[in-house]
RNA sequence: GGGCGGUUAGCUCAGUGGUAGAGUAUCGGUCUUACAAACCGGGGGUCACUGGUUCGAACCCAGUACCGCCCACCA
């Protein structure tokens, strides 16, 4: 037959994905009906940040679920998966402002107005990147429900959230000490801060007290903050400090009065057990401040420079060049009484690493407690259940101690707080329509609140906002609460718990069922994937190097639920290389069933056929059972090895005789087996999947469309599984001591075999036309007796013997080695059970049928140890 | 300071009570007409350590060590 008319020999990804991946979009394959009568399955993408471009984070992201809207959809469900692009503040205004920089530009110098242009502008221009890319990818979305999360939809609902959580006094704007970050220009929430450790050092300064009387010694991280102490602090404990309650210390060069007041919050160990109290830099003085009524001073302002309130010699300097001339100061002054080495904590903020500066100001905020409580019951109700479960006490910890959110931030691209201020009364307004004019004094001199809302506010409602809340939707009926929600464990607290609490407040139902975490993608090494290390594998890369397929596959076979992955390039080139052998397995099928009668005889099934059925029906079972519990890396691996090593090893080297037989049958299975596999495969590997289904007879118009298969469809079959397992066996054996020997496939030598018992002999005999096509054999003969003086090459099983005439073939004395070695094997073995069985506790206590099977272990092991004994003194 | 996870073959990882597994790497042999990105075979592990429970432990319990992550107001 000429292979011109077949595949290529090497499967090309490239072509084929850009192909189906067009086709798939096109035909809107993956558009939800709202109307139909099959059950839905729902999920909503995480919105990927439009500054974005793809990265293996969110590979891994789409891949996981990917693979189980396919399954899910192929299956019979509804299936709607719906995407979209976040907004992302933060992330937009570095990438903006950094390129404004580059032309001397500033957001100031440009102003609102026209920085939102520039914004707009920049997000349709770069926003779709990452849409386009997921398409390439093919990820099964629904792209007629494609969302950004500022779109008018978003606009208003996130209104009507502000408002209504105004109204109920779950939103409160108050002059509070927050973080902020001098670089970014805005504040961030508790979570936004990453606390790590630096090295320090604990400056110990020394203030006389008013009266002249001595002085006291505090110690102190941050010597700069001293300019706005207000008081110090020692615990009511404290012997050392007793005779110093309620009088007053002198803050040296600013010369401030400060109080001596007791709190238990003082730690006696730490330092010299008294502190300096500065209210407004620093949060645990700001509660003491407000506890004790001290003045707050500020001395350092949002972009981290020192106010005017730190005096003339200070003003204008940077917080870190501010310390340095204040230390300098205290020496020459005689206050500085030491300095220490001081590994501490320092929090960073999240997206520029830079130093946080706690700063007094006016925010606004949530009030969290009671928006967490019912969303922890629908947790410890099971309502919302985690995968892997123990993720759920993570979010219990945090949600136990959640502290109000504060959701202002001083930029401009985002959702602007609904909030105005009369010019003239001072009252606030917030409402769902732009106001014109003062509810309390009818004055229309009114100023909207400049800042906007943290991205993650809008996130929060992304799931049912997505589906057209508030209004009452046909979406938002059907398809809301979602069936699950996949993302990573960085975000617990950023935007699951988050949507947790804001799906119940807002919808009253959860929503989603299951939260799927998966871990973080690392390099072969186990590091975090960075630009600054240079080892960030691109999965657009990737996707050119080895295929979509391939990468998917390998996302897959690596992702244990809640477990980071390490991803290597050396196991993509592997999973191209199973692409490839999927293709080129079909290849085979192919050229064998072309213009040929495929019907099915059931009569006429080889033992070969009956088994890959059987195989199949059972990996068909597993598969389906790993993927119901999100269990991908064994799903993948259970394919992975029914293909390669059972299909392709097995099955159709197998066929091959059966072929040059002209059973009709064969052919029939052969294609039948290819089309479930390639059905199981799809989830994983969709596109070359896609493209063999539709070489395939009978195809329809897509593989996404038929059904996935099921273990009921087909019947199991333990005679052949157990005939092809001995066959297996004998086959393996006969290989390896040809292997051992040097004898090349290509000369064919003859073989004996026999059976110790009538069943086992009767079992050979139908194998031994199989064992000849497979060992690569001349001959296969029943023989009584091997001891008939010409020397053979051993091998024994514990019910059957071969033999290979040796004469001529090999040198005897390695034979003697590899006998005695795979003796000694078995004698270990046989040692271990032997032991296990002549302890009394064992017979008695273990369970009757671990028994017998150590027995009947133990009597094959022995049979088996006789056959090569003898063959060994034969030889010798 | 609290919590979570990890420690199994050279590497990356599966494996929740009954004879230690996969991929990859490695060594040897093959172009056996689907596939050299392939085929066949081999070697390689006191399952971190110490105790305990059990007839039996990689697996359960207690502790130790090292690695990683999260949370945390000792300035």
């Amino acid at each position: 037959m000429s292979e011109s008319s077949f595949l290529p020999t090497v499967y090309d990804p490239a072509p084929v994905e850009e192909k189906w991946a067009r086709f798939w979009v096109e035909e809107k394959l993956f558009t939800a009906d709202v109307n139909s009568d099959r059950p839905k399955f729902s999920m909503v993408l995480p919105p990927p940040n439009v500054t974005g471009s793809l990265h293996m984070g969110h590979a891994l992201c789409f891949t996981l679920p990917d693979i189980i809207a396919r399954w899910k959809r192929m299956q019979g469900y509804n299936v709607m998966w719906l995407p979209g692009t976040d907004h992302a503040s933060i992330a937009v205004h570095n990438v903006i402002e950094q390129s404004l920089a580059e032309k001397g530009l500033t957001r100031e110098k440009l102003g609102r107005q026209e920085f939102l242009r520039v914004a707009w502008e920049w997000k349709e221009k770069y926003g779709g990147i990452i849409i386009h890319q997921l398409k390439r990818l093919g990820a099964s979305l629904d792209w007629s429900r494609e969302r950004f999360t500022m779109d008018p939809g978003f606009s208003l609902a996130v209104r009507k959230v502000f408002v209504d959580l105004y109204q109920e006094g779950l939103i409160y704007r108050d002059y509070y000490l927050v973080n902020r970050c001098p670089r970014c220009q805005t504040v961030l929430s508790d979570i936004e801060i990453e606390h790590r450790e630096v090295a320090g050092k604990l400056y110990y300064i020394r203030y006389p007290l008013a009266d002249g009387e001595g002085s006291i010694v505090v110690a102190t991280t941050r010597p700069e903050t001293m300019l706005g102490d207000t008081g110090i602090a020692v615990h009511p404990d404290d012997p050392r400090y007793r005779h110093l309650h309620g009088r007053v210390a002198i803050l040296p060069i600013i010369g401030r009065r400060l109080p001596i007041i007791t709190d238990e919050r003082v730690e006696k160990d730490f330092g010299t057990g008294a502190v300096k109290v500065t209210p407004a830099h620093d949060p645990v003085d700001f509660d003491l401040g407000r506890r004790h009524g001290l003045e707050q001073v500020v001395v350092i302002d949002g972009a981290g420079r020192m106010t005017e309130a730190a005096g003339p010699e200070f003003q204008g300097l940077d917080r870190s060049s501010c310390r340095e001339k204040v230390v300098a100061r205290l020496q020459a002054e005689g206050y500085l009484v030491k300095v220490e080495d001081y590994r501490h904590n320092v929090g960073h903020c999240y997206r520029c690493q830079t130093i946080i500066e706690p700063y007094l100001s006016w925010q606004w905020f949530v009030r969290m407690k009671p928006l967490a409580q019912p969303a922890i019951k629908a947790v410890e109700q099971g309502e919302i259940i985690f995968v892997p479960e123990n993720w759920a006490k993570t979010y219990f910890d945090w949600m136990y101690r959640i502290h109000d959110w504060c959701i202002s931030r001083q930029l401009w691209w985002g959702h602007r707080i609904p909030a105005w201020y009369c010019q003239d009364c001072a009252a606030t307004i917030v409402s769902l329509k732009d106001p014109d004019r003062c509810s309390q004094c009818g004055s229309s001199r009114l100023r909207q609140d400049e800042d906007i809302l943290d991205t993650w506010f809008s996130s929060a409602l992304w799931p049912f906002v997505t589906l057209g809340w508030p209004e009452e939707t046909p979406d938002l009926r059907v398809f809301y609460p979602t069936d699950l929600m996949a993302t990573g464990f960085d975000i617990i607290f950023f935007w699951v718990a988050r949507m947790i609490m804001m799906g119940l407040k807002f919808t009253g139902k959860i929503p989603f069922r299951h939260v799927f975490i998966n871990g973080l993608v690392r390099d072969m090494y186990r590091r975090k994937m960075s630009k600054s290390r240079g080892n960030i594998i691109d999965p657009l890369e990737m996707v050119k190097k080895y295929g979509t397929d391939a990468l998917r596959f390998t996302l897959a076979s690596l992702a244990v639920p809640g477990m980071d992955i390490s991803l290597s390039e050396e196991r993509m080139a592997g999973n191209r290389a199973f692409a490839n052998k999927v293709w080129n397995a079909a290849r085979f099928v192919l050229m064998n069933i072309e213009g040929q009668d495929l019907s099915l005889n059931p009569q006429e099934l080889t033992l070969a056929d009956r088994w890959i059925r059987s195989r199949l029906k059972k990996v068909t079972g597993e598969l389906n059972a790993a993927l119901e519990q999100y269990k991908f890396y064994e799903a993948a691996d259970k394919i992975y090895h029914f293909i390669w090593h059972e299909f392709c090893d097995w099955y159709l080297e197998l066929c091959k005789p059966s072929l040059k037989a002209g059973i009709t049958s064969t052919r029939a299975v052969m294609v039948e087996t290819l089309e479930r596999t390639l059905l199981l495969l799809h989830p994983f590997m969709p596109f070359i999947t896609e493209e063999i289904y539709q070489h395939l007879p009978g195809a329809g118009k897509s593989i996404a469309l038929t059904s996935f298969p099921s273990a009921e469809e087909i019947e199991a079959d333990e005679e052949a599984e157990s005939l092809v397992g001995l066959l297996q066996e004998v086959v393996t054996e006969v290989r390896t001591i040809r292997a051992q020997h040097r004898v090349a496939p290509k000369v064919k030598i003859k073989a004996w075999v026999k059976a110790t018992d009538e069943i086992t002999r009767s079992r050979l005999a139908v194998l031994i036309p199989y064992v000849k096509f497979l060992a690569g054999l001349e001959s296969l003969e029943f023989k009584e007796d091997f001891e008939a003086g010409i020397p053979c090459l051993r091998g024994a099983g514990a019910t059957w013997e071969v033999a290979i005439p040796a004469a001529g073939l090999v040198d005897l004395s390695a034979e003697k080695e590899r006998l005695r070695r795979e003796i000694k094997q078995i004698e270990e073995e046989i040692a271990k059970l032997q032991t296990r069985l002549q302890s009394p506790a064992f017979i008695e206590r273990a369970p009757q049928d671990v028994v017998a099977e150590t027995r009947a272990n133990l009597a094959e092991l022995e049979a088996r140890r006789k056959k090569l004994s003898r063959s060994l003194s034969g030889i010798e």
